[in-house]
DNA sequence: CTGAAAGCGCTTACAG
DNA sequence: CTGAAAGCGCTTACAG
């Protein structure tokens, strides 16, 4: 007798105040005792209610899913969920899921495609009505298939080819870093950009790559080094750009766990941060303002990234039209970056006119290099 | 329509191959084709496999689930899932669910009572068959309501009354740090104890306490702080310990976020780890090793933490005897407690006779006070 | 306002 | 070896 304990049913509570289930069933399914009065008296409404209440009534969702072929189940699939990030954006999608009267199914894919197919299956003949994939490798071919069978599903934190995602503007976020960096005297930029499948990664690189071009400075192919998106990962990445390169100005990890992994690689070569190199990182996860050296890093939306995605999804499911979401990223300034104790910046060498005065919003950070460039209003 | 695609049902199989559903399932559900031979011809058993294989059939749950009276569903509460190590041990339980043809289901309690008892009725309203808690406070009444009506429930990571958990053993835990750290010298020793209902953090403190006191050392009581086993609730404690006392020896954070925190608000007073206090952490979590100043900590198996709380779980279901089980955590030294920049340590002032050699294992361990103080083999 | 009936997809005695 | 039937707990036309 394997776990299940006694529930009433719909006959319990019918028989115990003689009436049918069916009567018990539209009763407990109407909004309000005013809309229930299509379907029975008053008194019975009250006395179905009285009885539910008693018994601690809950409809058997197996039953329910069989007869209205719902289940009111989402599927998720998350890298791993030991991913501070990725864990958040779950926490988004689950609380948004409940609040609609959903449960989630979650499990990891590892980044691994074969292991994501597997896991898709076992979501899929769970019934979940709809998927929600946090994994998305940017030309992930096998998202085809699961598409081709009509499965709807919403990415969130990486973009793919076309598919509906929820992402943060990950290419701006890239930006601010890059910009910020330039304004506080730094152009010799190394990049710890992530796995090369992960657009936000990719993003992230990309956008600051940008910024740093359109002020007339060439990143160093090389000082791009792909890596896990996590401590150790961070620590091998920036161990890899250390032994090959003089020590860059600044060091941009895409990720706040990649950042704390450098941290300690630096710290291993006695190499000062912010004095002799600034570090950013990626997300403002709750490590990143607490760390011994405060780290300068992009603040990212990752729990309404996660309600969103389930919003989307479930507008999908109703058939609703819907787009992509990309969310913007706030640049976060902390001492890793410090101007403090550092001599003043100088302004980057190949931007045009040094005469002209910074544009900054009023958190102090100077939000596109245009506009930094720009003389002021 | 909101979502459901179309599955193949055994209806689908026995019509295409001219049998009943009966013999379908009776195949589907031998475990080999041999044991599929009493009920039906090895040429009608090839047949119902093509057929399902062709069709990608799988049995619908919820038609199972309501004909068996099983869902094989497990609901897991956690405190959050945003903490590495509840994450981590439900990685295991979720590894393991998935192994014995389980789903789990997953929840934050945030540490609310409240909380944890919506979450708990959501989930049984979902009929999973049993319950994994992550999240008991130790004195936890409100399991009592939860037990009383029958629910099959076993704790991880925490412990509390006489309820079945798996836990590690914290009460060693505590000890070996506090070995440890008289064993380089320390007593003055300040504990980050974490939340007041939390096992985890009360077992950790007790045992450094008991080693402490076995040693003849006292803890003065105002250096035990509680506080969030997170990384702003670690800073704020180490804060409130600084502001009102001299600075300790050692600090102990029973969690390594918690340390990490200790970390930050060390550095804004310019004290240096270890030279003017060492600091121990408790998890081993991935960041331990690769922080600025690795951090000395506990090792505790999280995964199988996991693991084995499923497993326990599902003997519960079977009606076997179960008992409570309790790992082995290890000490992990590095630098923050490090001895290479520091004077030699003293042997702790207590102990009666500084002549006698203390005893290490391989890793350079003292395990226990009491082979520390025995003379060598 | 209320009931009787069908049926979602499955499993499993009961017959043969 | 195979089938016909019942029934898990629900919802929802269909009748009245």
């Amino acid at each position: 007798m394997a776990g299940r304990r006694d529930h009433a049913t719909l006959q319990t509570i019918a028989s115990e105040i003689g009436v049918t289930p069916s009567t018990v069933s539209r009763v407990l399914n109407s909004a309000s005792d005013s809309s229930a009065r299509r379907w029975a008296s008053a008194d019975t409404i009250r006395r179905v209610r009285e009885s539910a209440a008693a018994h601690g009534y809950s409809p058997d969702p197996q039953a329910v899913g069989l007869r209205t072929r719902r289940s009111n189940l989402i599927g998720v699939v998350v890298p791993r969920l030991q991913d501070y990030v990725l864990a958040t954006i779950y926490e988004g999608i689950d609380e948004a899921a409940r609040g609609e009267g959903f449960a989630t199914l979650v499990t990891n894919s590892l980044d691994d495609p074969k292991k994501h197919e597997l896991v898709v299956e076992t979501l899929l003949s769970r019934r979940v009505e709809g998927l929600i994939l946090g994994d998305a490798h940017i030309d992930g071919t096998y998202l085809d298939t699961v598409a081709e069978r009509g499965v709807k599903f919403v990415l969130v934190s990486r973009r793919a080819r076309d598919f509906i995602s929820v992402t943060c503007d990950d290419h701006l976020g890239g930006r601010l870093v890059a910009e910020h960096l330039l304004a506080t005297g730094r152009s010799n930029i190394a990049i710890l950009a992530g796995e090369p499948y992960a657009s936000t990664g990719i993003d992230r690189t990309q956008g600051a790559v940008d910024a740093l071009r359109a002020a007339g400075v060439d990143v160093s192919a090389d000082l791009v080094v792909h890596g896990p998106f996590d401590v150790q990962g961070g620590r091998q990445a920036t161990e890899r750009i250390l032994s090959r390169h003089p020590l860059p100005d600044a060091i941009f990890a895409t990720n706040d766990f990649a950042a704390i992994g450098a941290m300690g690689a630096l710290r291993d070569r006695g190499i000062t941060i912010p004095d002799d190199v600034a570090l950013v990182g990626y997300n403002d996860t709750a490590l990143a303002a607490a760390l011994p050296v405060p780290l300068t890093t992009v603040r990212s939306p990752m729990h309404e990234i996660g309600r969103r995605g389930l919003a989307l999804l479930l507008a999908m499911l109703r058939d609703e039209p819907v787009e992509s979401q990309r969310l913007t990223p706030t640049l976060v300034i902390r001492e890793s970056t410090g101007t403090g104790r550092r001599a003043p910046a100088p302004a980057p060498v190949t931007v045009r006119d040094e005469s002209v005065p910074q544009r900054r919003d009023a958190r102090g950070v100077c939000h596109t290099l245009a506009a930094c460039l720009d003389p002021p209003g």
